[in-house]
DNA sequence: TCCATTGGGCAAGAGTCCTAACTAAGATGG
DNA sequence: CCATCTTAGTTAGGACTCTTGCCCAATGGA
């Protein structure tokens, strides 16, 4: 919390960041409108908005308010401003996106993997859906996000194979690829993460405005999990927090085995992989009767996650998502086992089902850009 | 990350923010030593030492500089801004001392308790300690920080019992008995977690000026551990993160057991406790051989929470501490085990040996103590 | 004693914000 | 169609803060 140095330069660019995030926040106002937004006066206003244009981030759009008394031109952020690319990789396809600072997707594309063409499709397909975005959006990308269903090392943005678990997207840098299209940074993470980040925008935990601290468990081929403390998803020194393959639990005859282990012994992998074969489960779901031994495994397995998920981050809530952990006959056999540890967590179904980790990326986007676009105008210092 | 308004009060709340930081940098400045650390001018320097005199929160210490040229007038903080309470509970008595703005233990005091004698004893001993240390120094109390042996409700500051694990310092509401005393917000939280802080400030990860994330295992009567995430202690949704006591782990013949109970069927909790006899574990340690069971078996169940940490947490190095947490031979084993895993992480012993929960403890209080002082000069909004 | 050196104050100037009053221009209603 | 109301935007004046440059005061060394 170091404080800017007072000046009144500093002044000047406080006035005109807050322009700026009245017109993120209005798609179009007058001046007179961003006066009464800000709080700020009207001389100021428009001395902070002409140098504004001038610096070509504002436009006059040419249009004029309606209603009683003179007619006030509207004024927004200019296209130069910039998109901000967002992508999600998975199995099924790559889907790129622009967003602009409003939110709203300029240009989208989606390319659909042959899961059979193997790994090495996901590259051709990632520059693929990226040349549509760059075509179809005219404006420049200022920062990049990207999702990708594997774990993501925090430092290089790449994707890591770790031992013993499925490796979905396989070996790939999205940096390097996204490089010669993006002009600002990119971020990457896994894909569990940002449906963390939707669930949350969704109103998950926390929400009497304060700090969320919840865990959002994903079951589906790969086995992981989002931690988000003090509002923020954690993720850990090199990225990889969450990641629950190894942890230690209790496996069918009460040893104890790893969780990707626990799949294995009872033959719920997909021939030749460590990946979960999903229909099998859910089906096994679909013909569960109460005290069905796959079924029980599965929850007791799990629910050593909940109890280390328990102590180590206290969360509000678990939330379950993924392809078979909604499930209702695992969600409650599962209830009735948390219900019964030492220490209790509520469990409930995600929120958001469809592409919840393209509306959680899409989120931290928009938020990036609008920072960018602030930054731009306060260039000494930080306040 | 929302912005002031532009206004000229705030740029000079601004300049006197600055004063106050650079007198809590250095003791006693001169007005033109003020400018020079600042970097802000001269004239504009004097308004404001003359502004924060008047408020009473700067004092001309009447002495004067040395050296060539014109001697100048010292300025120092006024004893007026007041002190912290810093506040350390274990079962081997209560700490308590009130430090300054600049760190200095003004005054303190030590009550030893006496075992036998039951938890009840701790709130008069509380009591004493901070009678001696409001007459000791005189001057006012305006926030409290308070590390206690027990887990720690976050909303409430009530110390928890949780279920099959030791209650050392016993029901207690700190609040409540600091409240008179101590005229401002009193923090509570667990002594691990403010040992952590000590650790991190010592430099034990996060060296590279980077967020720290790191987790402390402190392995003593109680298990705990402290959970530091992109540089913060991460205390969970109701402060219980880090209370492993229920983790599931590999306990002795490879069952799946709890953590606390591998003491039990070790026999190595104290006679009609939950809490873990540290004097046998150390004696069983220093009488180990290479091999031995008992060693084994602790090193292996410990390796468990290694996995579940590394699993959720990510750190970049697991610190060891406590009463048999920092023993050679069972580091040794620990480490052997760890390189064994398939995702392995650091382990090295704790730095801080000496009271690490209040020198964590007392960098918070003085932290607080340091923001309040400024806070009082910025009235309108945050900057 | 003289002088270099440093602390502190004064004055002038530039820049930012605000209030208040003014002009400009569309809407309303007879 | 015109007078009136209402709102947008500009101008003028004043208050305030910061900075630069200069002056004076006071101290220690030559």
């Amino acid at each position: 919390m170091s404080s800017a140095k007072p000046s009144l330069e500093l002044l000047r660019s406080l006035t005109e960041e807050h322009v700026l995030r009245a017109l993120m926040d209005h798609p179009r106002l007058t001046r007179a409108e961003i006066a009464a937004v800000t709080g700020i006066s009207k001389p100021t206003i428009s001395d902070g908005v002409r140098r504004l244009v001038d610096l070509g981030l504002v436009v006059d759009t040419g249009e004029w308010s309606t209603g009683r008394g003179r007619a006030g031109s509207y004024h927004a952020l200019a296209p130069g401003c910039g998109t901000a690319l967002v992508v999600s990789i998975t199995p099924q396809g790559v889907t790129a996106e622009s967003v602009d600072p409003f939110g709203t997707v300029v240009a989208s594309s989606d390319v659909p993997l042959d899961r059979s063409a193997g790994a090495y499709a996901v590259t051709p397909a990632l520059r693929t859906a990226l040349g549509r975005v760059v075509s179809g959006s005219g404006r420049r990308l200022r920062l990049g996000v990207v999702s990708a269903a594997d774990p993501v090392d925090r430092d290089t943005g790449r994707l890591v194979h770790l031992p013993d678990a499925p490796f979905l997207v396989g070996d790939l840098d999205p940096r390097a690829v996204l490089a010669s299209a993006v002009e600002g940074p990119v971020l990457v993470d896994n894909d569990v993460n940002w449906a963390a980040r939707a669930e949350q925008a969704a109103g998950q935990a926390g929400a009497a405005g304060g700090s969320a601290d919840f865990v959002y468990l994903y079951l589906d081929e790969g086995l992981g999990c989002a931690v988000v403390s003090d509002g923020e998803v954690r993720r850990g020194h090199s990225g990889l927090a969450g990641e629950i393959a190894h942890l230690v639990t209790e496996g069918p005859e009460g040893r104890a085995v790893r969780l990707t282990e626990v799949f294995a012994r009872l033959g719920l992998r997909r021939p030749g992989s460590t990946a979960v074969d999903v229909e099998q489960v859910r089906s096994r779901f679909a013909d569960a009767s109460d005290g069905d031994p796959t079924l029980g495994a599965l929850a007791t397995a799990v629910s050593g996650v909940l109890e280390a998920v328990t102590a180590l981050a206290d969360p509000e809530v678990v939330v379950l998502g993924g392809g078979w952990g909604r499930e209702a006959a695992f969600v409650d056999e599962l209830r009735r086992r948390s219900a019964a540890l030492p220490r209790t967590v509520p469990v409930v179904p995600a929120l958001v089902d469809r592409e919840p980790q393209l509306s959680g990326a899409r989120a931290a986007a928009l938020e990036q850009l609008r920072e960018l676009v602030v930054a731009t105008v306060r260039r000494p210092d930080r306040v």
